[in-house]
DNA sequence: CGACGTCGAGAGCAGCGCTCCGGATTGCGA
DNA sequence: TCGCAATCCGGAGCGCTGCTCTCGACGTCG
């Protein structure tokens, strides 16, 4: 048996169990998001997931501790789809403007594509659960690109520092926090344009979360001249 | 006993039973309402009301056609009382951008008051649930509220029309879609303005939803400075 | 006063998350 | 190579859920 599984190139080091259980853990996640698709985070049952792979549900604890451990995964893993999404988005190129409509496009279309994994992400929290802090370095992926966009705009001189008269005064605690924000970018950029770029991701993620939580019913439906319209707006708006 | 009711002034024509009723179905509500606030959406268990109302699960359907149904009138009533709330700040009074601050705010407000609730209006709306066209109505008095401010002020001469050179052209479709907010409100606002209030409503929610839904952790926490200055710069932006 | 309609209680069904236990299988070290 | 230990799967079971059906009791109205 182990002699037939090195011949087949299964190296012994790596373990036949552990290939078995990654199999396995691999199979309930692709179970896990079908049933999420289909039915949504509420409809995600551990037993029909367990059924959709021929196991009894006591066996999927073996794998997964629990109902909100493997919503957990399936979050992190939508998390880095949407955001991988939006950066290939912002890579294909064009100006700023074009690129950062092409990230809302792209974020507001994987939402279309996937509307039961985008409620899961940026719809209410599933109640009682808190998410963990695995999943937040995954749910910055797209308002990153987004922040990105600003900065390599800033870096290169064609973003000036809006100066208003009548822009409201950014007071310490909100530059302190602000400055997180920039930490974690390592660059550089003025509070007034972090917050610019905050209220565009804001913007943009409320436009497209009203078209798929069913806000617009009755009026911009289909959204699709709303979406262009105001995509472009707030990136004319953040001045690129 | 009817004589009894009679003598303490309950109409015999509105009928002891129906008064029964409509207190039982208070109580319903009432519990409901509680079991909202604490548990969630996903938490509202029908037995759970019943028990707390001193009643077995299946006695409740005589009031209530199902757990849907409770949920659907949990959500009219909601949507009133945020409506109500952000009418009540519109009417405060001062100028119209501290309207429509105090506005926002309200709504802000409220959801912090009321995250459960606030969830099971404006977050993913519960799968395998359609919002029944009852709830539309009432859903539409906070964005109401703003777009009346603006009609007002559009009114008042104090509203010029945008005429960046810059801005996204307004197509036919997105003309008539336009128009029908415009009828609804049986005044005049030019597609342009329109579709500022749209902008502004759209990144108020999308900045009181990451508050709530906890998108805004580890950076802009607390909030209150950063939604001061957003709801600021949305006003001035819209140009009241 | 009697019949009808309403109402509440109870039992029951299928589904859920999760736990515990027993038997089979596998892998590693002696 | 053999045996022990870890691992794993299946089944039973608990308490919960939404919802249905039936039955007895009661109020309401003709």
């Amino acid at each position: 048996m182990i002699a037939g599984m090195v011949e087949r190139g299964e190296s012994r080091r790596a373990g036949a169990r552990e290939r078995a259980r990654a199999e396995v853990m691999a199979q309930i996640m692709a179970a896990g998001r079908r049933e999420l698709a289909e039915h949504g985070a509420d409809g995600l049952s551990l037993r029909a997931v367990a059924r959709e792979i021929g196991m009894v549900s006591s066996a999927v604890y073996r794998y997964v501790a629990g109902r909100d451990e493997l919503l957990t995964l399936l979050i992190i893993e939508s998390y880095d789809a949407v955001g991988a999404a939006a950066e290939r988005a912002s890579a294909r190129g064009g100006s700023a403007a074009e690129r950062f409509v092409a990230i809302a496009s792209a974020v507001r279309e994987w939402g279309r594509e996937h509307p039961h994994e985008y409620a899961l992400l940026y719809g209410s929290p599933v109640p009682g659960y808190r998410a963990p802090d695995d999943t937040i370095a995954s749910g910055t992926r797209v308002p990153a690109a987004m922040i990105r966009l600003l900065i390599e705009e800033y870096a290169a001189g064609r973003l000036s520092v809006p100066v208003a008269e009548d822009a409201p005064p950014v007071g310490a605690a909100l530059s302190a926090q602000c400055g997180t924000v920039r930490e974690f970018f390592g660059a550089d950029l003025p509070d007034e344009l972090v917050l610019l770029g905050i209220g565009a991701w804001t913007q943009v993620y409320g436009l497209i979360s009203f078209e798929l939580f069913g806000q617009l019913h009755n009026t911009f439906e289909p959204a699709d001249d709303l979406m262009e319209h105001q995509f472009a707006t707030v990136a004319s708006r953040v001045g690129i």
